[in-house]
RNA sequence: CGCGGGGUGGAGCAGCCUGGUAGCUCGUUGGGCUCAUAACCCAAAGGUCGUAGGUUCAAAUCCUACCCCCGCCA
């Protein structure tokens, strides 16, 4: 393994929104580098944006703005989102800068040297939208191929790149390094692709000015590509001080969305070898979310902001999830009701739960520290054996960019460790002080385990592996803990431990989903023969038994599919709401049907405020 | 023939490259435990793996044809 690591996201777009398409590129990015680092490796993590091209400048003169005015707002979000995502991105490139256009002109400069590129003229359906032009044939009642945007035709003379000529090389780099492209069905598209032609390639416009002018003929811009692309050695400083190029040059992985992977698997390269540049060693490219609308109640359209997602669940839930759900590379569909479903299992019930109860244990039967492990005691031995089991497919698994199932690896501690704890039932050990050895070396054990869990998650949810690895009480920077090699009963007895708050909420899914469901039957048309409205019985001071058995002969609290089938659900719009005077948990609503309003009351005053609503 | 993804127990998915008892999560049912965030643990029910052919001792997995969904924004 190589000492240093160099891994890039592409740079995004600046017309767009970042969405949750940016923020899973770049948290998979940051991943990684989180990753290569714990294992020892000196990582350079380059993120940044791409400013320049039609798109843009038309964009900004439709606001009445300077196209940089425009980039540098846009930019700012980007950025933003980053902190907020708590990337750890070593540098940001933006192609407006003084160090990418030197660079982009060295290389553009190289490659002129070395008699690849040449003028010519263009003609041809030209998609704003795309970049790119399409053949005739390809053009659809005026509209691109690719996404169905208007198509101009336009004339002009531009500059070509001999792509044609770098076909061969090309084929033989696929063939040679067969990693080079990942994962493989990718790399057949693009080997297919390059079987069937590789065209010269235009790389200069006339027709507008927002880009970075050619040296050798300022009247034209470099084709977008051509000038974002150059970022990943640009960033290094390529063209005006080499230090970082030769440190980190070339990238250990590109990684790319797959719209955008012909680009780094294709043009790059042919991009570097014209220019006798040395080629980067993988592209990586990922899956789409995609988005199940029928299924989503909260949002409309197609376009997840990332930002109330991370208000709602944290920063670290979304991360997990975007790393658990999707097996990289694959298409994956994303919905508010997957994303609750997954963080109240994987990290409020199994993770979450565990961190809770083991810790209580410790508090009440050890005096709030770690305890001291029996020699002699042997019955950890397969929660070892699995906890290094989990260690070695995890790390494994995030080597070959297959998170989910690291993920899931570590998950597998997870369950033994609650497994361990329920065979050697602690709770019982604690009121036998013969056993009191017994009771150390199983609560030790459990919080060793979770010293492991909290490393291995450390990649994909820094801040919450570095609350449990305080909650511990173990001191010190949970990043610069190594993933290189596992050992077990690292954990120092005699330290502190805290409980805390719940690290991982339970989300209330119906509240979450927004719609308050208000069932007919129980709140306000009862059939006259059944029970009151239970939050309407004598409720206040109660005891438990009398709530669970309201009247005699009430309906049993299961009710078949046929009386579930009779019940007129209907979702309705709070207006007013308002506590009710002696009663600590009801509220009286105002609602709203969709044509008439009523009144009612809910017996829900202790999980939601009438703020709230 | 634009490109691409997919059809596997009620839901969502993995497995398919490297054929050989069909696996996971949720849900359901029964039980256990009481340390814990209505959680955790155990067990059970539930699938002829889109259709039709083919290869093979053997196919969810390989081949051929067809049908049906979905995306085109990283």
């Amino acid at each position: 393994m190589s000492r240093k690591f160099y891994l890039t996201t592409p740079i995004y777009y600046v017309n767009d929104q970042p969405h949750i398409g940016h923020t899973y590129t770049t948290v998979v990015a940051d991943v990684l580098a989180r990753f290569h680092r714990m294992n020892g490796q000196e990582v350079h993590f380059l993120t940044g944006t791409d400013e320049h091209g039609q798109k843009i400048e038309r964009a900004a003169t439709a606001k009445g703005m300077k196209p940089i005015e425009l980039a540098d707002r846009v930019v700012e979000r980007f950025r933003d989102l980053w902190q907020r995502f708590g990337i750890s991105y070593d540098d940001f490139i933006r192609t407006t800068e003084k160090r990418h256009r030197a660079g982009v002109e060295h290389l553009f400069n190289k490659i002129v040297a070395k008699g690849d590129i040449y003028k010519g003229a263009y003609a041809g359906w030209y998609c704003t939208s795309c970049e790119s032009f399409y053949p005739e044939n390809l053009v659809v009642d005026g509209r691109c191929p690719e996404q169905g945007h208007k198509v101009e035709w336009t004339e002009e003379e531009s500059y070509f790149f001999k792509l044609s000529k770098y076909q061969e090389p090309l084929l033989k780099l696929y063939r040679e390094h067969p990693e080079f492209v990942f994962p493989e069905t990718r790399r057949n598209e693009v080997i297919a692709f390059c079987e069937a032609g590789l065209k010269d390639l235009s790389i200069s416009r006339s027709s507008f000015a927002w880009g970075i002018p050619l040296p050798t003929d300022p009247k034209h811009v470099l084709y977008v590509w051509f000038d974002a692309l150059s970022n990943y050695i640009t960033a290094l400083g390529y063209g005006t001080d080499r230090r970082l190029y030769s440190r980190f040059w070339p990238a250990d992985i590109h990684l790319v969305g797959k719209d955008i992977l012909r680009f780094h698997a294709i043009y790059w390269p042919a991009f570097l070898m014209a220019g006798d540049e040395p080629l980067p060693r993988r592209i990586v490219a990922h899956g789409w979310w995609l988005r199940d609308a029928a299924k989503i109640s909260k949002s409309k359209g197609g376009v997840v902001d990332p930002l109330p997602l991370i208000d709602a669940f944290g920063v670290d839930p979304v991360r997990y999830f975007l790393m658990r759900e999707m097996v990289f590379g694959q298409d994956a569909s994303f919905s508010d009701e997957a994303l609750i479903d997954r963080l109240n299992t994987d990290l409020a019930n199994d993770l979450g739960n565990l961190i809770s109860r083991a810790l209580k244990m410790v508090e009440d039967y050890c005096d709030g520290v770690v305890p001291k492990p029996a020699a002699r005691f042997r019955e950890h031995e397969p929660l070892k054996a699995a906890a290094k089991e989990a260690w070695s497919t995890c790390t494994r698994s995030f080597e070959e960019l297959d998170f989910s199932s690291g993920l899931a690896a570590v998950w597998e501690l997870v369950g033994s460790l609650n497994r361990f704890i329920v065979q050697n039932e602690p709770w019982k050990l604690s009121r036998d002080p013969d056993r009191r050895r017994e009771l150390d070396s199983v609560l030790y054990n459990v919080l060793e385990g979770l010293r492991i869990v909290a490393v291995l998650i450390t990649p994909v949810m820094p801040t919450a592996a570095a609350e449990l690895w305080r909650r511990l009480g173990i001191t010190g920077d949970i990043g610069a803990a190594s993933l290189r090699r596992f050992t077990w009963g690292e954990l120092k007895p005699g330290r502190p431990v805290t409980r805390g708050e719940a690290l991982f909420p339970r989300i209330d899914k119906t509240a979450y989903l927004g719609d308050i469901r208000i069932p007919k039957e129980s709140s306000m048309e009862r059939p006259k023969d059944a029970p009151p409205v239970p939050a309407a019985t004598p409720a206040a001071g109660a005891t438990p038994a009398t709530e669970a058995a309201p009247a005699a002969g009430a309906e049993p609290d299961q009710i078949t599919i046929d009386q579930f089938a009779r019940i007129d659900l209907r979702t309705a719009r709070i207006v007013k709401a308002e506590p009710v005077a002696n009663a600590d948990r009801l509220l009286q609503l105002t609602i709203d049907t969709g044509g008439s309003t009523r009144t009612i009351v809910a017996g829900i005053a202790k999980r939601y405020s009438p703020e709230a609503l």
